[in-house]
DNA sequence: TGCATTGTTCGGCAACTTTAGTACAGTCGA
DNA sequence: TCGACTGTACTAAAGTTGCCGAACAATGCA
């Protein structure tokens, strides 16, 4: 059921399309801010989708390099490859993390603009 | 026609996405590498490909935010936006060129390594 | 003005992605 | 051993992407 790619495996595109999806990308975030997560977990966070819905991030995840996911009891554990990646990409994480983290701080302060500051542009 | 956003309009996953695709990357590679291209000289540069079907390349690009596109006579410039790129997600682009050459190298590596060293494990 | 050049738009097609429902397999606790 | 729990496998629908040919628009040169 694995299939994790060796570090020298791991390219680059297929990382970027990993996380250049919303979901995933979240996952991504969750897993850096935490410790070990099992699958439920995390989607907890996320707030719905179906589990086999999931079952397919994991696999794309996994698949690209990104994370671990290995079988603990009845549970499976997923960890950031953080090692691996700084390895293989230095900053590339980092700077996705933070962006991310920017993205969001700006949207954000948008949302406030539009509210106390009379929205003059949007729909 | 052109549909370029703001640079804080520019999302991560967006960007992500349009450089997750290996035409899209060898794009940016070139424009980062050379100075002012038109469409047709990357096209060239690319291989093949027909004209159409890199329109829709250029617009994905544009429209994450990830190159300029401005008409010049009846050519068409291209650009990488790398002060916006680097203003809203310092280190980013710089890490996902520097990781293309990487994984471009190991490839190299593994060619040279399967003709003289006798592959072991690939099919 | 006529023609070649440059790239866009449009329509269609195949392949892939995302999502979810249902069924199932492994593990833990009672 | 039985049942609850965790997650995968399989299937399928809906949407998205990537690719291309043909027609079109804009420009510049002769």
């Amino acid at each position: 059921m694995s299939r994790h790619p060796d570090r020298d495996q791991i390219r680059i595109e297929s990382v970027l399309s990993a996380l250049g999806s919303p979901v995933r990308l979240a996952v991504v975030r969750v897993l850096d801010a935490g410790g070990e997560h099992n699958c439920g977990s995390v989607l907890g966070l996320l707030g719905i989708t179906a589990k086999s819905t999931m079952t397919h991030h994991w696999r794309v995840l996994r698949e690209s390099g990104v994370i671990w996911q290995h079988p603990s009891g009845r549970e499976n554990l997923l960890s950031l490859r953080r090692d691996d990646l700084d390895a293989r990409y230095p900053g590339l994480l980092d700077a996705i993390l933070a962006g991310a983290d920017d993205d969001e701080a700006l949207e954000k302060a948008r949302r406030l603009m539009a509210v106390g500051g009379r929205d003059r542009s949007e729909t």
